[in-house]
DNA sequence: AATGCGGGGTG
DNA sequence: CACCCAGCATT
Protein backbone atom coordinates (compact mmCIF):
# COMPACT_ATOMS: atom_id res chain seq x y z
CA UNK A 1 0.00 0.00 0.00
CA UNK A 2 1.34 3.32 -0.78
CA UNK A 3 0.85 6.65 1.67
CA UNK A 4 -0.16 9.87 0.20
CA UNK A 5 2.73 12.15 0.26
CA UNK A 6 2.90 16.05 0.71
CA UNK A 7 4.91 18.23 -1.11
CA UNK A 8 6.50 18.93 2.03
CA UNK A 9 7.61 15.52 2.04
CA UNK A 10 9.43 15.39 -1.30
CA UNK A 11 11.16 18.86 -0.40
CA UNK A 12 12.79 17.30 2.54
CA UNK A 13 14.33 14.83 0.70
CA UNK A 14 15.62 16.89 -1.83
CA UNK A 15 16.85 19.36 1.05
CA UNK A 16 18.62 16.08 2.20
CA UNK A 17 20.10 15.39 -1.12
CA UNK A 18 21.38 18.71 -1.41
CA UNK A 19 22.71 18.59 1.81
CA UNK A 20 24.88 15.21 0.86
CA UNK A 21 26.11 16.40 -1.87
CA UNK A 22 27.32 19.61 -0.67
CA UNK A 23 29.82 16.92 1.40
CA UNK A 24 30.26 13.99 -0.73
CA UNK A 25 29.40 15.20 -4.29
CA UNK A 26 32.11 13.94 -6.96
CA UNK A 27 34.94 16.14 -7.71
CA UNK A 28 35.07 16.02 -11.98
CA UNK A 29 36.12 18.45 -14.54
CA UNK A 30 32.71 19.61 -16.04
CA UNK A 31 31.43 20.14 -12.64
CA UNK A 32 34.06 22.95 -12.63
CA UNK A 33 32.71 24.89 -15.81
CA UNK A 34 28.83 26.40 -16.45
CA UNK A 35 30.28 26.86 -20.20
CA UNK A 36 27.06 24.93 -22.23
CA UNK A 37 29.79 23.72 -24.65
CA UNK A 38 31.68 21.36 -22.32
CA UNK A 39 28.00 20.76 -20.20
CA UNK A 40 26.82 19.35 -23.38
CA UNK A 41 30.41 17.66 -24.96
CA UNK A 42 30.10 16.06 -21.05
CA UNK A 43 26.79 14.93 -21.36
CA UNK A 44 26.71 13.35 -24.87
CA UNK A 45 30.03 11.24 -24.01
CA UNK A 46 28.29 9.90 -20.43
CA UNK A 47 25.06 8.68 -22.27
CA UNK A 48 25.09 5.20 -21.55
CA UNK A 49 28.76 4.99 -19.89
CA UNK A 50 30.49 5.39 -17.02
CA UNK A 51 32.38 8.11 -15.47
CA UNK A 52 35.07 6.06 -14.89
CA UNK A 53 34.97 4.54 -18.83
CA UNK A 54 34.67 8.04 -20.95
CA UNK A 55 36.38 10.66 -18.42
CA UNK A 56 39.70 10.20 -20.51
CA UNK A 57 37.64 10.11 -23.53
CA UNK A 58 36.21 13.92 -22.44
CA UNK A 59 39.75 15.57 -21.25
CA UNK A 60 41.29 14.81 -24.41
CA UNK A 61 37.95 15.44 -26.20
CA UNK A 62 37.74 19.12 -24.57
CA UNK A 63 41.62 19.51 -25.15
CA UNK A 64 41.55 19.08 -28.70
CA UNK A 65 38.52 20.74 -29.51
CA UNK A 66 37.71 23.37 -26.42
CA UNK A 67 34.72 25.36 -28.52
CA UNK A 68 31.99 25.06 -30.22
CA UNK A 69 33.74 26.92 -33.51
CA UNK A 70 36.93 24.35 -33.35
CA UNK A 71 34.51 21.48 -33.26
CA UNK A 72 32.62 22.68 -35.70
CA UNK A 73 35.79 22.90 -38.46
CA UNK A 74 37.12 19.94 -37.61
CA UNK A 75 37.28 17.22 -40.20
CA UNK A 76 34.68 14.48 -39.58
CA UNK A 77 37.29 11.83 -39.22
CA UNK A 78 39.46 13.30 -36.22
CA UNK A 79 35.90 13.75 -34.31
CA UNK A 80 35.36 10.22 -34.90
CA UNK A 81 38.73 9.58 -34.07
CA UNK A 82 38.20 11.39 -30.28
CA UNK A 83 35.45 9.08 -29.99
CA UNK A 84 37.22 5.70 -30.53
CA UNK A 85 36.17 3.25 -28.12
CA UNK A 86 33.85 4.96 -26.44
CA UNK A 87 30.92 2.82 -28.66
CA UNK A 88 27.23 4.24 -30.02
CA UNK A 89 29.47 5.93 -32.37
CA UNK A 90 26.01 8.44 -33.83
CA UNK A 91 26.75 10.09 -30.89
CA UNK A 92 29.75 11.19 -32.07
CA UNK A 93 28.34 12.20 -35.94
CA UNK A 94 24.96 13.88 -34.55
CA UNK A 95 27.12 15.84 -32.08
CA UNK A 96 29.43 16.94 -35.45
CA UNK A 97 26.18 18.01 -36.89
CA UNK A 98 24.69 20.03 -34.03
CA UNK A 99 28.02 22.09 -33.54
CA UNK A 100 27.25 22.85 -37.45
CA UNK A 101 23.92 23.32 -36.98
CA UNK A 102 24.56 26.43 -33.98
CA UNK A 103 26.89 27.79 -36.17
CA UNK A 104 24.50 28.25 -38.58
CA UNK A 105 21.28 28.73 -36.91
CA UNK A 106 22.21 30.01 -33.49
CA UNK A 107 25.39 32.04 -35.33
CA UNK A 108 27.28 30.47 -33.11
CA UNK A 109 26.47 31.00 -29.66
CA UNK A 110 24.39 27.94 -27.71
CA UNK A 111 20.91 28.32 -27.62
CA UNK A 112 19.75 29.01 -24.17
CA UNK A 113 16.05 27.89 -23.90
CA UNK A 114 14.86 24.13 -23.56
CA UNK A 115 13.12 23.72 -26.88
CA UNK A 116 15.58 25.52 -29.16
CA UNK A 117 18.87 22.57 -27.01
CA UNK A 118 16.35 19.89 -27.61
CA UNK A 119 15.89 20.49 -31.58
CA UNK A 120 20.19 20.20 -31.99
CA UNK A 121 20.84 16.57 -32.91
CA UNK A 122 21.58 14.07 -30.69
CA UNK A 123 20.13 16.28 -27.92
CA UNK A 124 16.96 14.61 -26.24
CA UNK A 125 14.66 15.33 -23.27
CA UNK A 126 17.63 14.50 -20.43
CA UNK A 127 20.51 16.05 -22.01
CA UNK A 128 18.34 19.74 -22.87
CA UNK A 129 16.93 18.78 -19.01
CA UNK A 130 20.52 18.59 -17.97
CA UNK A 131 22.43 21.73 -20.01
CA UNK A 132 19.61 23.79 -19.06
CA UNK A 133 19.10 23.01 -15.57
CA UNK A 134 23.36 23.47 -14.96
CA UNK A 135 24.00 25.97 -17.52
CA UNK A 136 20.87 28.44 -17.31
CA UNK A 137 19.36 27.49 -14.24
CA UNK A 138 16.37 26.27 -15.47
CA UNK A 139 13.86 24.15 -13.13
CA UNK A 140 13.90 20.82 -15.12
CA UNK A 141 14.61 17.28 -13.65
CA UNK A 142 17.23 15.67 -15.74
CA UNK A 143 15.99 12.03 -15.48
CA UNK A 144 18.17 9.15 -16.56
CA UNK A 145 18.72 5.85 -15.46
CA UNK A 146 19.86 7.23 -11.75
CA UNK A 147 16.60 9.42 -11.47
CA UNK A 148 14.56 6.06 -12.24
CA UNK A 149 16.35 4.33 -9.61
CA UNK A 150 16.66 6.51 -6.45
CA UNK A 151 13.36 7.93 -6.97
CA UNK A 152 11.64 4.49 -7.37
CA UNK A 153 13.29 3.03 -4.12
CA UNK A 154 12.95 6.46 -2.14
CA UNK A 155 9.08 6.02 -2.76
CA UNK A 156 8.68 2.22 -3.44
CA UNK A 157 7.33 3.26 -6.98
CA UNK A 158 6.69 0.20 -9.31
CA UNK A 159 6.28 2.11 -12.10
CA UNK A 160 7.56 0.44 -14.87
CA UNK A 161 10.96 2.57 -15.83
CA UNK A 162 11.04 0.48 -19.23
CA UNK A 163 7.89 2.01 -20.26
CA UNK A 164 8.16 5.16 -23.18
CA UNK A 165 5.89 7.13 -20.12
CA UNK A 166 8.25 6.78 -17.49
CA UNK A 167 10.91 9.89 -17.88
CA UNK A 168 7.47 12.25 -17.64
CA UNK A 169 6.11 10.23 -14.89
CA UNK A 170 9.41 10.68 -12.96
CA UNK A 171 9.86 14.23 -14.30
CA UNK A 172 6.99 14.62 -11.95
CA UNK A 173 8.17 13.06 -8.78
CA UNK A 174 11.70 14.84 -8.96
CA UNK A 175 9.87 18.59 -9.97
CA UNK A 176 8.14 18.00 -6.72
CA UNK A 177 11.65 17.47 -4.79
CA UNK A 178 13.56 19.55 -6.48
CA UNK A 179 13.97 22.96 -4.00
CA UNK A 180 13.52 26.81 -6.02
CA UNK A 181 16.71 27.61 -7.90
CA UNK A 182 19.32 24.70 -7.42
CA UNK A 183 17.52 22.24 -10.14
CA UNK A 184 21.35 22.01 -11.54
CA UNK A 185 22.60 20.95 -8.55
CA UNK A 186 19.73 18.96 -7.48
CA UNK A 187 20.06 16.66 -10.94
CA UNK A 188 24.17 16.82 -10.08
CA UNK A 189 23.47 15.64 -6.72
CA UNK A 190 21.16 12.23 -7.67
CA UNK A 191 23.47 11.46 -10.33
CA UNK A 192 25.91 11.36 -7.69
CA UNK A 193 23.88 9.41 -5.04
CA UNK A 194 22.49 7.16 -8.25
CA UNK A 195 26.28 6.19 -8.56
CA UNK A 196 28.05 6.13 -5.44
CA UNK A 197 25.48 5.43 -3.34
CA UNK A 198 22.21 4.13 -4.44
CA UNK A 199 23.33 1.66 -7.41
CA UNK A 200 22.01 -0.83 -9.20
CA UNK A 201 23.45 -4.12 -7.40
CA UNK A 202 24.69 -3.74 -3.52
CA UNK A 203 23.70 -0.36 -2.62
CA UNK A 204 24.92 1.38 0.36
CA UNK A 205 21.89 1.72 2.09
CA UNK A 206 23.75 2.56 5.46
CA UNK A 207 25.43 5.46 4.16
CA UNK A 208 22.45 6.80 2.03
CA UNK A 209 21.36 10.51 3.41
CA UNK A 210 17.69 9.22 2.61
CA UNK A 211 17.87 6.19 4.59
CA UNK A 212 15.25 7.17 6.81
CA UNK A 213 13.12 8.05 4.02
CA UNK A 214 13.53 5.84 1.52
CA UNK A 215 10.48 3.15 1.49
CA UNK A 216 11.86 0.48 -0.27
CA UNK A 217 14.81 0.53 2.40
CA UNK A 218 12.48 0.40 5.37
CA UNK A 219 10.52 -2.30 3.68
CA UNK A 220 13.52 -4.61 3.31
CA UNK A 221 12.69 -3.88 -0.76
CA UNK A 222 15.33 -2.45 -2.37
CA UNK A 223 16.28 -5.10 -4.60
CA UNK A 224 12.28 -4.85 -5.90
CA UNK A 225 13.47 -1.57 -7.39
CA UNK A 226 13.07 0.07 -10.06
CA UNK A 227 10.76 -2.26 -11.96
CA UNK A 228 11.82 -3.05 -15.59
CA UNK A 229 10.49 -5.29 -17.77
CA UNK A 230 11.89 -4.99 -21.06
CA UNK A 231 14.81 -7.55 -21.65
CA UNK A 232 17.31 -7.50 -24.36
CA UNK A 233 18.45 -10.58 -25.98
CA UNK A 234 21.36 -10.19 -28.22
CA UNK A 235 21.19 -12.03 -31.85
CA UNK A 236 24.13 -14.23 -33.37
CA UNK A 237 26.10 -12.31 -36.17
CA UNK A 238 28.80 -13.44 -38.55
CA UNK A 239 31.40 -11.57 -39.98
CA UNK A 240 34.28 -12.19 -41.84
CA UNK A 241 37.29 -10.06 -42.95
CA UNK A 242 40.00 -10.20 -44.57
CA UNK A 243 43.53 -8.17 -43.39
CA UNK A 244 45.47 -8.01 -47.09
CA UNK A 245 49.17 -6.98 -46.48
CA UNK A 246 52.08 -5.81 -48.21
CA UNK A 247 54.80 -4.75 -46.35
CA UNK A 248 53.75 -3.25 -43.58
CA UNK A 249 50.38 -1.71 -45.34
CA UNK A 250 47.25 -2.83 -46.08
CA UNK A 251 43.67 -2.32 -47.21
CA UNK A 252 40.79 -0.23 -45.25
CA UNK A 253 37.77 1.68 -45.96
CA UNK A 254 34.98 3.48 -44.06
CA UNK A 255 31.99 1.78 -43.26
CA UNK A 256 28.52 3.52 -44.05
CA UNK A 257 26.37 5.40 -41.51
CA UNK A 258 24.01 2.69 -40.72
CA UNK A 259 23.98 -0.73 -39.54
CA UNK A 260 26.88 -0.86 -36.45
CA UNK A 261 30.39 1.00 -36.17
CA UNK A 262 28.88 3.83 -38.11
CA UNK A 263 31.74 5.68 -39.98
CA UNK A 264 34.18 3.73 -38.42
CA UNK A 265 37.33 1.84 -40.82
CA UNK A 266 37.27 -2.13 -41.47
CA UNK A 267 38.87 -4.41 -43.62
CA UNK A 268 37.91 -5.88 -46.90
CA UNK A 269 34.88 -8.54 -46.32
CA UNK A 270 35.05 -9.68 -49.80
CA UNK A 271 38.50 -10.44 -51.81
CA UNK A 272 39.20 -11.89 -54.84
CA UNK A 273 39.03 -15.96 -55.02
CA UNK A 274 42.65 -16.12 -56.05
CA UNK A 275 43.66 -14.11 -53.19
CA UNK A 276 42.72 -17.22 -50.90
CA UNK A 277 46.08 -18.90 -51.63
CA UNK A 278 48.03 -16.33 -50.14
CA UNK A 279 46.19 -16.68 -46.35
CA UNK A 280 48.91 -17.26 -44.23
CA UNK A 281 46.34 -17.52 -41.02
CA UNK A 282 43.10 -17.40 -40.06
CA UNK A 283 41.71 -15.68 -36.85
CA UNK A 284 37.79 -16.13 -35.23
CA UNK A 285 37.07 -13.27 -32.81
CA UNK A 286 34.33 -13.39 -30.30
CA UNK A 287 33.20 -10.42 -29.50
CA UNK A 288 29.91 -9.58 -27.52
CA UNK A 289 27.50 -6.25 -28.14
CA UNK A 290 24.35 -5.46 -26.08
CA UNK A 291 22.64 -6.41 -28.50
CA UNK A 292 24.65 -9.12 -30.86
CA UNK A 293 27.03 -12.05 -30.77
CA UNK A 294 29.70 -11.19 -33.04
CA UNK A 295 31.75 -14.08 -34.76
CA UNK A 296 34.18 -12.21 -36.67
CA UNK A 297 36.74 -14.68 -38.63
CA UNK A 298 39.95 -12.59 -40.21
CA UNK A 299 42.08 -13.98 -42.81
CA UNK A 300 45.47 -13.13 -43.06
CA UNK A 301 46.68 -12.47 -46.48
CA UNK A 302 50.04 -11.34 -47.57
CA UNK A 303 49.87 -10.39 -51.54
CA UNK A 304 53.01 -10.76 -53.66
CA UNK A 305 53.13 -7.19 -54.69
CA UNK A 306 52.07 -3.93 -54.04
CA UNK A 307 50.22 -3.53 -57.35
CA UNK A 308 47.87 -6.48 -56.32
CA UNK A 309 46.44 -4.14 -53.72
CA UNK A 310 46.10 -0.44 -55.70
CA UNK A 311 44.32 -2.55 -58.57
CA UNK A 312 42.07 -3.63 -55.88
CA UNK A 313 42.02 -0.43 -54.14
CA UNK A 314 41.08 1.84 -56.91
CA UNK A 315 38.23 -0.71 -58.06
CA UNK A 316 36.78 -1.13 -54.55
CA UNK A 317 37.12 2.70 -52.85
CA UNK A 318 39.54 1.38 -50.79
CA UNK A 319 42.53 2.96 -49.05
CA UNK A 320 45.68 1.67 -48.67
CA UNK A 321 47.72 2.48 -45.44
CA UNK A 322 50.38 2.07 -42.84
CA UNK A 323 50.28 1.89 -38.96
CA UNK A 324 50.76 5.35 -38.49
CA UNK A 325 48.50 6.47 -41.11
CA UNK A 326 45.69 4.15 -39.17
CA UNK A 327 46.49 5.20 -35.77
CA UNK A 328 44.54 7.95 -37.52
CA UNK A 329 41.25 6.20 -38.13
CA UNK A 330 38.72 4.53 -35.71
CA UNK A 331 38.21 1.00 -35.87
CA UNK A 332 35.44 -1.40 -34.44
CA UNK A 333 37.39 -2.55 -30.98
CA UNK A 334 37.96 -6.09 -32.14
CA UNK A 335 39.34 -4.93 -35.38
CA UNK A 336 41.33 -2.10 -33.03
CA UNK A 337 42.57 -5.19 -31.26
CA UNK A 338 43.80 -7.01 -34.10
CA UNK A 339 45.60 -4.31 -35.31
CA UNK A 340 47.59 -4.30 -32.19
CA UNK A 341 48.04 -7.46 -31.85
CA UNK A 342 49.25 -7.55 -35.69
CA UNK A 343 52.03 -4.64 -34.75
CA UNK A 344 52.89 -5.23 -31.07
CA UNK A 345 56.09 -6.57 -32.38
CA UNK A 346 56.98 -3.08 -34.17
CA UNK A 347 58.11 -0.18 -31.64
C1' DA B 1 5.48 1.53 -28.45
C1' DA B 2 9.31 -1.06 -29.93
C1' DT B 3 13.87 -1.62 -31.68
C1' DG B 4 18.83 -0.84 -32.61
C1' DC B 5 22.97 1.01 -31.21
C1' DG B 6 29.26 -0.29 -28.09
C1' DG B 7 32.01 -1.11 -24.81
C1' DG B 8 33.06 -1.99 -20.20
C1' DG B 9 32.03 -3.07 -15.32
C1' DT B 10 29.77 -5.93 -11.81
C1' DG B 11 27.84 -9.92 -9.16
C1' DC C 1 25.97 -15.69 -17.49
C1' DA C 2 22.62 -11.47 -16.94
C1' DC C 3 22.24 -6.85 -15.99
C1' DC C 4 23.44 -2.03 -16.12
C1' DC C 5 25.38 2.48 -17.43
C1' DA C 6 24.91 10.98 -17.23
C1' DG C 7 19.87 8.07 -23.88
C1' DC C 8 18.67 9.00 -28.64
C1' DA C 9 16.91 8.28 -33.38
C1' DT C 10 14.13 5.81 -36.12
C1' DT C 11 10.12 3.26 -37.37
Amino acid sequence: MKTKKQNADFLHVGRKLLDWYKIHGRDLPFRKTSDPYKIWICEIIFQQTRIEQGLNHYNNFIQRFPDLKTLAAAENDEVLLYWKGLGYYSRALNLHKAAHQIMTEYKGVFPQEYDDILRLKGVGKYTAAAISSICFGKKIPAVDGNFYRVLSRVFADDFDVSKSKAFDYFSDLALKAMPENEAGTFNEAMMDLGSEICKPKNPLCENCPLNEDCLAFNLGKIQDFPVKTKKTKPTDLALQYSFVEFEGEFLIKQRGDDFIWKKLYEFPIEVPKEWNAFITRQKTVLHKLTHKNLSIVINHIVVESREMMEIFADENGFMIVNEEEAHQKSFPKPLENYLADRFKSKL
